[in-house]
Formats: C-alpha cells, sequence, structure tokens
DNA sequence: CTAGACCAAATAATCGATTTTTTATCTAAA
DNA sequence: TTTAGATAAAAAATCGATTATTTGGTCTAG
C-alpha cells in the first residue's frame, strides 16, 4: 500500500474557502462591504452550495460576520480591535515561544534555521511579495510549532490571518520592516541559545512594530 | 423606530448548528464516530443545505472534522487534547480573569453576584442538570466578560466547549462537586475583593479539579 | 413634509435532483 | 490464501430551481 494517497482532494467547496480566505486577509475586500453572493459565484465560478459552505466556515473562523437572513459581511477594520488581536498576539505567541524553546529538539532547530533562511532571501526580492507573505508565516509557524500545544497554535494561526487584514492594508514602511527583517534572525539566534526571557522580549517587540506598521492601515 | 427588533431571525441552519452544538458538547454522539450526513437529516428534520452548513461551520469551530470527500466525523477524545484544552484553559481564563478584575465596574460586581446566586440555587436542584450546565456556563462568561478582550472572550468560550465533551463524559463525583461549587462563591469574594493574585490561585484549582474529574471520562 | 403601509425587486435560504467520489464486494490470477 | 482489478452500492458534493425574507421605492393619511 503506498504511502502518498494524502494527496487530500480539493473539492470546490475547500478550494473557495482557501481562496477567499486569502483575498479577505489580503484585503480584496472593502472592511464592511456586504458581500453579493450571485456577484461571488461569477466572480469566482462557483455554485451556490460550495460558495455558502466556504461563507459559513469562513464567518466561523472569524473572517466574515454571518447575521441571519441578511447573508454576510466583512468585519469592519477598528483600532480597539486590532489593539486586541496585537495584545493577543504578545500573550499567545510569547507564550507559544517559551515553550517551542523549551521543547524544541534539533530536529526544530534546522526547519528553523531552514525557513529563516528562506525568508532571508525573500526579503532581498521585492518583487515577490506574495511568496515572502508565505515565508514569512511559515517562518513564524515553525518558531512556535513544538510549543504542544494544538488549541494554541490553532489561535495564533487566526489571529495572525486577522493580524494580516490591517498589516497588508498599512502603507510600507522600508525602515521599520528592515528591522523587522532583521528581527526574525535574532529571533533565531535566541531560539538556538535557548535564551527564553531574551526571545520573549524580542517577540514582544517585534509584535509591537509590526503593530505600529498596522497601525498605518488607518491613515487618512 | 423600536429598539426591539434584535430578535434575530432563526433559518433552518442556525437552529440545527445550536442544536447539534449542543448535542456534541452533550456527548450525544460517539467519540470518533462518522456523521451519516442522510442520517442526520432525518433526525433533525431539516434539508441538507442548512445541514451542511452547520456542519461546516462545526468543524471550523473545532467540534467536528471534515474531510474532504469523506465527510465529517466527531473528534476522538484523547487524554493528550484534554491536557492541552486544561492547559490553555489555565492560561486564559487566568488571564481574563485577572483583566476582569482590574477593569470589571460596579455593575459586573451586581451581575457577578446575581450569576453566582442563580447557580448556587441550581447546585441545589440535581434534576435540572441542563439548567445548570447553562447557568454553569454562564457563570464562568460573566467572571471574565470585562477583561477588555473580544478574542480572549472568544476562544475560552470554545474552549469551554471542548473541555465540557470530556467533562459530561466523565461519572459525577459528589464530593468534588461539592467543593467545585463552593469555589464559585469564594471566586466571586475574591473578585469583589479584587485580589487579583488569590482568585487566579483559586481559579487554577478550580479548573485543575475540574480537568480531574474530567479524567474520569477515560475510565473503563 | 413625514411616518407608516404597501408593493415590487433583490437577495437569502432552502429544497430536490444530479453528478462525482469513495467504500464495499466480488472475482480471477499469483 | 493473498492481491489486484472491476464493479455495484453508498455517500459526499454540487447544481438548478423554488421559497421565504429583506430592501427600497412609492403612495397616502395626518
Amino acid at each position: 500500500m503506498g504511502i502518498f494517497e494524502r494527496k487530500e482532494g480539493v473539492t470546490a467547496s475547500s478550494w473557495i474557502y482557501d481562496t477567499l480566505r486569502q483575498d479577505l486577509v489580503n484585503g480584496r475586500f472593502t472592511a464592511g462591504e456586504k458581500l453579493a453572493i450571485s456577484a461571488l459565484k461569477e466572480r469566482y465560478g462557483v455554485g451556490l452550495s460550495p460558495l455558502r459552505e466556504a461563507l459559513n466556515r469562513l464567518a466561523a473562523y472569524g473572517l466574515l460576520i454571518q447575521e441571519n437572513q441578511r447573508g454576510f459581511r466583512v468585519p469592519r477594520l477598528a483600532r480597539d480591535e486590532l489593539d486586541d488581536i496585537a495584545d493577543m498576539r504578545r500573550a499567545l505567541e510569547g507564550m507559544a515561544l517559551e515553550r517551542a524553546i523549551q521543547r524544541g529538539d534539533a530536529e526544530w532547530e534546522s526547519e528553523l534555521l531552514a525557513a529563516a533562511h528562506r525568508l532571508k532571501r525573500a526579503d532581498e526580492a521585492p518583487e515577490m511579495e506574495e511568496e515572502w507573505e508565505r515565508l514569512h508565516m511559515r517562518f513564524h509557524r515553525t518558531l512556535v510549532a513544538p510549543c504542544g500545544s494544538a488549541w494554541l497554535l490553532r489561535f495564533i494561526e487566526q489571529l495572525h490571518d486577522q493580524f494580516d487584514r490591517y498589516r497588508r492594508l498599512a502603507p510600507g514602511e522600508p525602515e521599520v520592516r528592515h528591522v523587522l527583517d532583521a528581527q526574525h534572525g535574532e529571533l533565531v539566534e535566541l531560539a538556538l541559545a535557548r535564551d527564553v526571557k531574551g526571545a520573549r522580549a524580542l517577540m514582544d517587540d517585534h509584535i509591537q512594530r509590526s503593530y505600529e506598521v498596522a497601525l498605518g492601515s488607518f491613515a487618512r
């Protein structure tokens, strides 16, 4: 029996879910907008049933707001909520990082170095935004992966998606961005040195700076 | 213009979602079981579309597992996962309680006293299990409500549902239960006294004891 | 004018039937 | 016996059409 059949079948429903999730995180919809379901049907070329299933999932995940009898809306962006999301990221990712450093094994160290390296190369290729986003997400995921709590990782991922709705809308700030990029490398160093305190402090700072960038999404 | 129209319309989809969520938390389905969609259709007397939408939401929420092309399964119960859930409850509810005590106002104090009182009366009426569960959930929600973070509250609620899958399956332990009931009152006292440290410690102990009860779901 | 009542158009929700994929069963060859 | 392949039955996913509800405009009474 082969071991390769885990190539999970993609259904229309799962495809449109992934696609919409990305588009929502990337700000391809206006915050506060009411989704015209039949328009989405056209735009993405999917049927009503898979589309509605995806919208239901996205609402349960927090990327949409569902109101009975009046469809789905894109959540508004609010400074209060960004504060909340950033706060929670600090608390949860800090906790996760601490545990990851205490529990991560040698294999983790390797993967972390690899992820950081891939990200660093993407830092220097400003044309491949999408690729950078993928690698950035993956780096942060790798960093906390061995924290030992599936639920913690789940919450963190959810918060990342929420946070990115703001960040990706904000204007780029090359100077801050440069600092943030450098911090990824420093995080790896502290993690490998098993410096829990230092790593937590740096992560706090990293999220704080990202938060300040994301605040730019409210610029007028 | 009236202010009462928030009586949100209940759709077939939202009804079956609520119903299934309760039934899942209450252990009316066997852990690990594969859901036969057409059987559910009969059992609950709903159509396929609203049912599938509800299942999709429940999967996104974590009360079901969705596998492309092969439907939905009830997650297995695993000691590891219960450990994780309890750990996270300690961390997140502790954090929320701390903040709630720092931020809760006089109105909160009143509601907290009321919630505790209602719960206490239900403690003594062993016939109304369902009612007690409602009030118990509500008490814990009230306790942390003014923590200031919508996301934290959301995660806590999700963890409660997960935790209760185990707890409600475990055999009752009247002695521990008595202690747990008493702790609710003590939590209120400490909260009103704004004793952050004390309240956190008690909450830790409360969750720990509940966890030990919930472990009974693995009894053979 | 303005609040409400009414109606038509638009949209959400749901149904019943069809298509696609998986799972179970059977058979023949190794 | 196994194992691979074929195939029938079951189940999941999707479609197209129908029903129910909301929304937006128009009219009328006060």
